[in-house]
This record gives structure tokens, sequence and C-alpha cells, in this order.
DNA sequence: CGCGTTTATTGGATGGTACCAATTCAGTCT
DNA sequence: AGACTGAATTGGTACCATCCAATAAACGCG
């Protein structure tokens, strides 16, 4: 059954029926839509509320609420490798570099919540899209959380695993993006020539309870990979 | 008087009870809340869901609400160049390259939506920090929409100037973060060596109606900058 | 004592109502 | 024609009331 909420499947139907209208078409009103529906206004509003923060719409007081020019850019939110190059018209692949127990040691340590002696796992793969290098990938994670992690299949999604076999589910995560200069190992491995410049991002991957579960170092490319994203304007 | 939003002034409230708190600590239940406040649980519920939005909270369905540990990274908004460096604690400052008005051509032209033949404004600047150099910043307005603001103070915050003097007010950007090898120019005026790389920028302000208002594309130097924001999953 | 079950608690979803504030537009006056 | 005015429209805020779903603490059985 529809287990689904219904402001849920509302927003769903709402962004089916704009599919190919006009940027700046006004969609019918708040009231309309709700008995057009047969939900209340409230119910209207939170799906309303979902598409004006995904960027599909925009609300004007008194005015009513169209539908937004086609952006560039999504919303910036969490995504795996695999998505990620699904988005991009890509196919991804995996070659595994490395994959073992280390201790976490200081800087790690303090990213993942735990103590510097403490032993982590980490993993190291070279990411492609359509057959050719896309970026470097180093993931950590706490060993006593992911027993046994090393014998698996290290080549697919790592999101999907740690889901089936642990039951972690990383609901967000905190990101650091800072341009750097590959070193020799990584623009060799990258396909690129040596000082050219690439893309890195620290990620933090967290637990429905903000605690960290996974701490990845990963360097893009410059030259095949930007970040696109859309940001508002905090409340007054 | 309080012209303000009930639910906005309590998130603010809220804000601050929960200041010196440990994370993890739970907050009162929702109920609690709105009748110690003298408001709905709606409104407490919106509250709510802003601080959630905004990473200070997180809730679990029947156990409660809880404030979340000190995330190094903020959930990332449209800021001025001025307000991100008070939040690195650093004082910004500037230094007019350029400004004059240009034809648009192919490209500005369709990232501001205008025609490839229309005059844009363009402001070049060195942004500094703390007295050094941060940033080369250039910044395109459709000329129509700004007479004379070549004529104006550019040293300054160019948002403030936008909304005091047209009205402009950017309520939110498409932004494109990308690495960059920088050229002999850039390096030379951001006092790095050359063949360094550097963080780019490229945005496109809207404003209330999603309209294109502003097209900036700032280079960072990578020594001196990261971008740090909190991402979520999306809803399935 | 340990483990499964029940039950109370807590956030999530949904419906309803009322009034406020920004916008629009038709009508009016000049 | 143009500027002003005011009513109707539309999203924004707020309150109330119910029920559901996930959780965790209390309970009781073996």
């Amino acid at each position: 059954m529809a287990r689904q909420a219904k402001h849920e499947e509302l927003r769903v139907a709402l962004l089916g029926e704009m599919g190919g209208a006009a940027p700046h078409t006004p969609l019918p009103t708040e009231r309309e839509i709700a008995t057009q529906h047969g939900v209340s206004r409230n119910t209207v509003r939170q799906a309303l509320d979902a598409l004006e923060a995904a960027g599909s719409v925009y609300r004007v007081q008194g005015a009513g609420t169209f539908v937004a020019p086609p952006v560039v850019s999504k919303s910036l939110t969490l995504t795996s490798f695999s998505e990620d190059m699904a988005e991009r018209n890509l196919e991804p692949g995996s070659r595994l570099l490395a994959a073992g127990t280390v201790r976490a040691g200081r800087q790690l340590a303090e990213r993942l919540g735990v103590a510097p002696d403490s032993k982590v796992v980490r993993v190291s793969r070279l990411r492609l899209a359509d057959g050719s290098p896309m970026c470097l990938e180093n993931v950590h994670f706490p060993a006593d959380r992911v027993p046994g992690l090393v014998d698996e299949d290290l080549t697919g999604s790592l999101y999907a695993l740690l889901n089936e076999r642990y039951g972690l589910d990383i609901r967000s995560a905190d990101q650091i993006i800072r341009a750097v200069d590959l070193d020799d190992t990584e623009s060799a491995l990258l396909g690129v020539p040596l000082g050219s410049s690439g893309l890195r991002v620290q990620r933090v991957g967290l637990d429905r309870r903000d605690t960290p579960v996974e701490a990845t170092t990963t360097i893009y490319r410059a030259d095949r990979y930007d970040i696109r994203f859309t940001v508002r304007r905090a409340q007054s």
C-alpha cells in the first residue's frame, strides 16, 4: 500500500504535472491544489516547501507559486560516487588499490571521534568514469564498527555494503573542499600531467544521531570534475 | 514591537537556551516547549525544522530532539565576501582593479539570461583578508539594471549597494566550483608562486523570482581558502 | 538474571480554521 | 492617459485536534 506520506506523494505528483511547463508558469493556488488532490492545505504546503527547497518552484506572497527556471545546479545532497556519476551520465567504475587495518593517528582520530591509538579500516580506490580515472578515494572506518570488511567485495558501492552488512546508515556529512597541487603518485594514478591541480573533498559521514561513521578524502581531476549546487540566503 | 514571526523568535530562543549544552543533550519534548513558551506545537515544529536544517539539532522519532555535536561545518548559505570573512575572523578589504561597461558575449549572456549583444557592467576587484590577497573577483550585471553603478564607491559591499540603490535583492545563487591552474596575471595579483592552483567559484545570483541578476567568477588562493558545509541525504 | 513483551512517550502526518501581509488588478478620480 | 485607491486574491503565520510510527523504559516470564 501507499506507505508513503501524502505530502511526499503530492510532491512527486506536482513535479510530474509541471514536467514540461515553461518557467514562471503559475501553479494552481495552494487552496486549489488542496481540493483537487483531496488533501489539506497543510499537506500542500509541506509538499511545496520541499519543492521550493529543492529549487523546483518559487513562491511570492500575494502572487502565487511558480515553476522555477531550469537551473543548472541541483541542490547539494549527499551522494555516493556511483550516484554522482549516474547524474552526469557516466559509467562508474572502481579499481581497488589497497585495503587494510591501520592505526588511526591524530588527525583521522579527531575526524572520526575515536582514540588516536584505535584501529581503523582503510580502503583506497581509484574511481573511474567511463573507464578512465576520475578520482582517488581514501575511505576510513573505525575498525570495530565494520568487522570483516576487508574480506568483502570492495569494488562496488561501499554505502550499499555498509547498509546491508552492518546496518550503517549515513544520513549526512560534513565536507571540506579545497584546491590542491597533485603530487607525483596522484597525478600518475589519475593520468594527468605533473603539477596539475586537483579538487580535494574531505568528508565525514554521520549517522542518524550525528555520530561520525566514516571519513573519506577524495581527490578529483580538476579537468573532469566540478561541484554544482544552489545556495540560499539564510533566514534573517 | 515583535514584528518577527513567533517560530523565528522561538528558534533564536531555543538556540540560546542550548547554548553551552553538551552534544546529544535532549531538548524538552515538542509538547513541553509548546506549553513553556505559550505557543502551539506546530510553531515549535517550525522552529525545530529550521534548527534541524541548520544542523543545530537532530531528531529521532520516538526518542526526542537532541543538540547536535559541534560540527565543523555550517550549512551552506549565500554570503557576501564580507560576511564570509567575518565568519573566519578575518578583516575584509578590497582593491578596485577595473570597472566599466562591456559587451556581454555568449557565455556571460547565457549565464545572465540576456542577449549576447547587450551591455553588461563589469567590476574587477582584488579582495583582501587581513590586508593580504585572498581572491580575484569579477562581477557582472546587466547594464540596464544598474545605471550609474560605475560612479559609485565600489570598494565596499556590492550586495549592500545593490539593495539600497537599486532595490536588487539576491535571494539565492547557482554555484559551480572547480580547481584551476592560475595563469601569470592571476598568480601575480594573488601573490602566489607561478603554477599554483586556485579554487574557482562561478556564481549566478538570482532574485526572489529566480531571475538572474548578477554573474560572478571568483578565484581563491588554494592555500588560504576552503569551503565547508554539510550535506544531507535526499528524502527518499 | 536475562530476554522477550507490553506500554507509555515522542516525534511525524494530516485535517481543519482563522487571520495577517504582500500583491494584483479593476475601478475611480484627476 | 496617468496616478491613486481599495477590494479580491494568494501565500504566510498560528492555533487546535487526532491519529500513526518509532522508540525506549517498565514489566513479567522462564
